[in-house]
DNA sequence: CTCTTTGCAAACTGTTTGCAATGCC
DNA sequence: GGCATTGCAAACAGTTTGCAAAGAG
């Protein structure tokens, strides 16, 4: 997703309605390097559009998903799902502590390129994800 | 988790009582490759005792991991939490389709071998899986 | 005999669904 | 104007919690 004109010719291609509420959430997702999960997102729209629903941002999530535009990414230990607007093969660095979701690209023989079977599975995409400390997370363990 | 001995040790050792709930709980789960969800365990314990709590189940699952015992496993598109009792270092395959988890294990410098630090991060551990088709569901696409 | 654990039901969180009213195209 | 989308509330799935009764050590 990198930008919303982008992202509204895609809805339009597929005969989605553009939708004031929809385009708030692009423009919340476009260069979002949070991971924000929904309740997330539609905290940011509500300050500005006060009446919006939660089942809006889930709609519109659902069909970004659908439509290949942002990335269901799970964590171990924390239930809702997050989203990434960056669609390019990347790994995630995630904080035990603070849970914050760090992107992070390896070269490309790490990140772009994996077997296509394994154990005769066909390999349709990756997820690594590291578990660990941040950088500031450390600072407050250091006193132990 | 190798054998039910061996959890009642650890139990014993941080004086969990052991019950016979909870043993039975280990001895479903010991030696399990499936991956299995609370739910799945639950049904498989009451088929052995017909009066047992689920919540029963999620109490043995959550001092087992504490203990480190099993390792919970995240699949986006699954929001129910699965439960590995092999610990050891090893990656996943998971089919979109029929929704099986199989273990896979790389060579050393794979599985076991990673960075303990990156971008500042001090990492603890790294979970890998494998999204697409195992080989029976990829039979059933061969039609297309 | 004490204190943990159990079973049950209710509470809780994240997400989906049903539906009448609204509003894109 | 027709049909997708909205907001709201209720429903749902997975997990946790509160509590009286049961039971392990």
């Amino acid at each position: 997703m990198k930008n919303v004109e982008e992202v509204v010719e895609k809805f339009q291609e597929q005969r989605y309605k553009i939708t004031p509420q929809r385009r708030e959430v692009f423009s919340i997702l476009v260069n979002n390097e949070n991971h924000p999960k929904a309740e997330e997102i539609y905290t940011e729209l509500e300050a500005r559009m006060p009446d919006v629903s939660l089942a809006t941002v889930y709609n519109t999530l659902n069909i970004l998903e659908e439509l290949g535009m942002i990335d269901a990414v799970s964590i171990v230990g924390d239930d809702a799902v997050h989203y990434d607007p960056n669609t390019e093969p990347h790994d995630h660095l995630y904080c035990i502590c603070c849970h914050r979701i760090v992107d992070i690209i390896r070269d490309r023989h790490d990140s772009n390129f994996y077997e296509k079977e394994l154990l005769g599975f066909r390999i349709i995409k990756r997820h690594i994800t590291y578990y660990g400390y941040c950088p500031d997370c450390q600072e407050g363990l250091e006193i132990i």
